[in-house]
DNA sequence: TTTAAAACATGATACTTATCACAATTGTTT
DNA sequence: AAACAATTGTGATAAGTATCATGTTTTAAA
């Protein structure tokens, strides 16, 4: 399924980053270092299936991943992405439930895998951990709020506008200027909540409007402040 | 703007049905009794405000508000409901944000008032409680997802089909069957993510369908499978 | 490199749902 | 109880978006 690879040091690698593992204090960071496993992912590989129960989480080390749920026709509705020192899994290992969404990777991706014991281990025996753990969730949850009510609310073009928004400030812009995440307009499509031939015909209308530059797979957003305006993005 | 009112007791009252307080030691129960204070709000008044900092959380005793946020022209999306037993207000609590969303009781509602301190030292002092927070995160983390992929994919038809059955499993029902909590069509509306008057034609043909009995304010949902066909729910 | 498959693109059409207008009813306040 | 405001209800219309059909281009694989 997917290759074990060299292990990684925790103690170099998750504190400069990552949320969640930052403050943590090198000895606990050495012993979790000890019984997590490196796996890497190649690109389009699923890491976790919606329905199945985790035994573990996954830390991601570098690489993308959605995370999807898959609707009533069958339809992937792209509820986030995960990217560099993101956890994932951990929903369904907290709440001792079903993976609400399969994960699979974006591209190549190194994620270590850290086990259920472990995890509940350091939320026992490390409150400053477990703050973190809540904050994040709790930060998810919001954010969450804020999709339901777009969804509800906003027109497909409104959405379009802000999911680009979104994009770059998930991801970020190559040397090029042009958001660092390759998707599919069908992918588009699944996070917007809309059709694929809808998503290519208002990425034209926007191309027109010369609020973003098209090549391809490729996307750079050229007028920040005008999909702001068509999204109704004001924070 | 609300009345304090006589203390109630912790160890008494919360023990039964609370998710995150049901399995507190008695000890600290009784001292969060002692810094927790009860409030009375009547039917329409605001508990907390949507981008306010809470500085505690409040557990509902009796009573039903709504959860809702403004979207861009000012409507209202009720994201969930709270009712006994519920915590509101630690979403931004724990993550140290502002409210993402107003809270609004639905009825006269009785809730106890928990003061960020005190919180944080339960949090911090006793993991048990800790991972119940937690729990309670990541769960409704998965209820966010599963609306977001209703919001995103199915017709109003079905979402308000599925609205109805979660009225049901949310506050159950009275001696004459009928869901058991007072919402107005535009309320409802705003749960859907529709036109108010969507939801009045809508309802009207469930009831001609006779899936559902219609008395003013009163919904009786008469056949439930049906209503779960329609709304293509299936768990 | 060739070939097949997937993704992209565009037009025509149909359907769902929002919006507007207005009437009837219910609830609330003075 | 009267008066007002809010809610409920219905019809007509318009707008937004999905769907279907088809052709083109790009991507990935043999």
């Amino acid at each position: 399924m997917n290759k074990e690879v060299p292990p990684l040091s925790c103690s170099n690698c998750m504190k400069k980053e990552l949320s969640a593992f930052s403050n943590i204090d090198s000895g606990t960071l050495a012993e979790m270092a000890e019984v997590k496993t490196c796996a890497f992912f190649k690109k389009g590989q699923i890491m976790m299936h919606e329905g199945s129960r985790p035994n573990g989480v996954y830390c991601v080390h570098s690489g993308k991943a959605k995370l999807f749920k898959l609707g009533t026709e069958g339809k992937e509705q792209i509820i986030r992405f995960a990217k560099d020192g993101d956890l994932i899994g951990y929903r369904a290992l907290l709440s001792n439930e079903q993976l609400s969404a399969s994960i699979q990777v974006l591209e190549d991706t190194h994620a270590c895998f850290i086990p259920r014991s472990e995890m509940f281990k350091m939320i026992e025996n490390n409150s400053k951990f477990s703050l973190e753990v809540m904050k994040m969730a709790c930060h998810e949850l919001g954010e969450a709020g804020r999709l339901i009510t777009n969804l509800a609310q906003k027109t497909v073009r409104e959405r379009l506008a802000e999911v680009l928004l979104l994009l770059v400030s998930t991801f970020g812009e190559d040397e090029e200027g042009n958001i660092d995440v390759s998707l599919t307009r069908e992918e588009i499509a699944n996070m917007v909540g809309t059709a694929t031939e809808s998503v290519i015909r208002l990425l034209s209308e926007f191309k027109d409007d010369e609020y973003i530059f098209l090549k391809g797979r490729k996307i750079k957003v050229l007028d920040k402040p005008s999909l702001a305006r068509v999204g109704q993005v004001f924070d």
